[in-house]
DNA sequence: CTGTTAGCGCATTCAT
DNA sequence: ATGAATGCGCTAACAG
């Protein structure tokens, strides 16, 4: 009746039963043996070995009142191999705090995003690490959905991006002075007539790349002439956009690109025009965030980088220190340095 | 006494009390509210509203006998784009099952993974998508590390490389053959001196594609110095390894790359030795695996491609068929066909 | 040293 | 239509 074979997994009373011994023996010598006879403990050992018996997590912390031990990390989309190295800088934090890490794309989606944060609520996650979709957390769609105290809160690190409503920590990049000293390198090589390729609408590190891009050029008394601004968000059509650009009747001689996805278009185009053979110099590049193989293109590059692995890292460092209550009650808000390098 | 506003999550009880009602009246109003009346269904839901109530899925699961809806994916480096892409291939499959996955990686040590594996069984995963580390699965440091009967059993797909031992699923390239179309490809324009960059030693992929390589050079009758064959497995050890294959006596005029790593590597190597103005033409290169941005290099280039994405989502169909028990009992392998297009 | 009791948060079963 | 008892797998607290 209680010892038959059922194939289900075993549980302590599987385990007792089979070892003559009562659970509780079972847990402690689980636990490391603390009052139960070495002799015993082999009985036991030999039971769990015997019936392949692994202690369910999910019931030890439920008695013991613990968390999950699980984080969330939801990104905007896993094929860009930005969000890979930021979710293995998670990953390795959370491991050295003993957690593991459920992952979620929300596509860039913020209906998707709100229902991943949902399904992470629910399924007891202690935090979530978030690359926001769009610009606002719709926070009473998900009630706790906010690091601040109150029952049911799931605490919230953004990183990358952050929102209109700034009541999150959040873990960034230093946007603003790393895109103006992005800038002041392709000024300092002498382009006055420069094409801003970004989504300014989408991202709030559009935005701010923006903003240090135009600072950068009114600090160099240089004007901007708005029509060199293309407002695009994928690879296509930021490559459609710098070929536009530089088929006009004064086109720009270098171009700043918001994102990694951007600039792959970016250098698309440019390469095409190279080929195609025009008589005007190959147009530099100022492409915030790093390239695989970029640098081989023979293609003038101004790269301003950091370590998207850091910043997952970061993030979860924060979300941790949150968690331990190590943070004070106001949101903290980390900006990672950027390197400008030039190929 | 009860009522009181503690900081821990609000439970069913703290609800049915603000309700005034017993907890049951709330688990159904939850549930749909099948027999209980609108009016007091409002009072509920107040409540529930009112401390932010989210009932405790672990428990709920515990209680129903119902399994976590977690499955977990473990990869050797989530820095690789490759496997960001299969991540997501993964995920999106494991959505429409209603399930999330848990991201881990081994960094390609054995032991590690087997440290995962037993977390993720340990967590009562429902089971585990796995690019495997080594060769060979340490099963029993795992009990239950197998998709076949028995208690505490963890199913297992393996995804990308398969092991020794080969009692599991597993959702494979066909390397074979798609390694031989490409190497046909360099003999096609001429080569006969190919060099063959890949690791060898470490997994089972470099060997299937070392395996085609050396097919269709039989088939073309061509010989092979294994002087031409470079066992390394990192970007770096890559861009070296060619690098000396060039400037030996009887250098190779082309080259096949057995990954996406190895591939930047070569690309690395052979774009320094062409600006380095060398006389005879730019060596060839055959790789297994796309890489951003290399079609755009001018050097002759073959990519034997699939789409990472589409392996994962494969990998997680054949977990839950298992997991569904549509499938027998004897392991299967599905082979994903390879495309190979020259630039 | 070991077993019994009780309870984590939830929902099924059986009362009423 | 609602509540009480009971148990999921596990372990603290208290027996003995």
């Amino acid at each position: 009746m209680s010892g038959t074979t059922t194939n289900s997994a075993p549980t302590v009373r599987d385990v007792a039963a089979l070892a003559g011994v009562s659970p509780m023996t079972v847990s402690r010598t689980m636990a490391g043996g603390r009052n139960v006879r070495p002799e015993v403990q082999d009985r036991v050992r030999a039971a769990v070995e015997k019936l392949g018996y692994r202690p369910n997590q999910s019931a030890r912390n439920t008695r013991l009142r613990k968390p999950t031990g699980l984080i969330g990390v939801a990104v905007t989309n896993l094929a860009n191999p930005y969000y890979g190295q930021f979710a293995l800088g998670v990953e390795e934090v959370a491991a050295a705090y003993g957690r593991q890490i459920v992952m979620g794309t929300s596509g860039g989606d913020p209906g998707k995003e709100d229902r991943l944060l949902a399904e992470f609520a629910d399924r007891q996650l202690e935090g979530v690490i978030l690359v926001p979709a769009g610009r606002d957390l719709a926070a009473q769609s998900v009630p706790g959905a906010r690091a601040l105290p109150g029952a049911g809160a799931l605490p919230v690190v953004l990183a990358t991006r952050t929102v209109g409503n700034t009541e999150y920590d959040a873990a960034l990049v230093d946007d603003v002075n790393g895109a103006a000293a992005g800038t002041a390198v392709l000024l300092a090589q002498g382009h006055r007539r420069i094409g801003f390729i970004g989504d300014l609408a989408g991202t709030s590190t559009a935005q701010r790349r923006y903003e240090g891009f135009r600072q950068a050029l009114e600090d160099a008394g240089t004007a901007f002439d708005e029509g060199l601004l293309a407002a695009v968000r994928d690879t296509a059509l930021a490559a459609a956009a710098v070929h536009r650009q530089l088929a006009c009747r004064q086109p720009p001689t270098a171009f700043f690109s918001a994102n990694n996805r951007t600039t792959v278009g970016a250098l698309r185009a440019i390469c095409e025009w190279r080929t195609e053979g025009h008589d005007a110099g190959v147009p530099a590049l100022a492409s915030f965030d790093d390239v695989e193989l970029a640098d081989l293109l023979g293609i003038p590059l101004t790269v301003m980088s950091h370590d998207p692995r850091r910043l997952g890292a970061a993030a979860a460092r924060m979300l941790f220190e949150r968690l331990e209550g190590k943070a004070g009650p106001e949101p903290r808000v980390v900006q990672l340095p950027v390197s400008v390098h030039s190929y």
